[in-house]
DNA sequence: GTTCTCACA
DNA sequence: TGTGAGAA
């Protein structure tokens, strides 16, 4: 498929972005943060797996691993769990106000 | 491959 | 705040 050439493909891309979904194994490899540590961030409300039909084990979809991206930094930075945790998603819900602005 | 829990620092 | 081990 030549999705590079089709404007409107492009766009498709960002919705298969939405149901993109790993397992945890993925996102530990991904984000460098260790399925343990994933699995506790969840417990502290960092992070929600999809909660669909299945009910074993854990998806991400690409914003938690976003988020997981995000926290991991300000966390290195000496922020504690939870204070990293607003941070982030006051911050996503700032760009996430943007662009429904521009999507307008 | 994944889940949970208990204990430990 | 994060880990290791064991069992399922």
């Amino acid at each position: 498929m030549d999705t590079e050439s089709d404007p409107e493909n492009v766009l498709m891309d960002w919705a298969l972005l939405d149901r993109l979904v790993v397992g945890i194994g993925e996102v530990a490899e991904i984000t460098g943060v260790s399925k343990r540590k994933l699995r506790y961030w969840q417990e502290k409300g960092v992070i929600e797996p999809v909660d669909d039909a299945e009910g074993a084990t854990r998806r991400f979809d690409y914003l938690n691993i976003k988020k997981v991206l995000l926290v991991k930094e300000l966390v290195d930075e000496g922020y504690r769990l939870d204070a990293a945790q607003e941070k982030v998603e006051e911050r996503m819900r700032t760009l996430s106000e943007a662009f429904s602005k521009l999507a307008k």
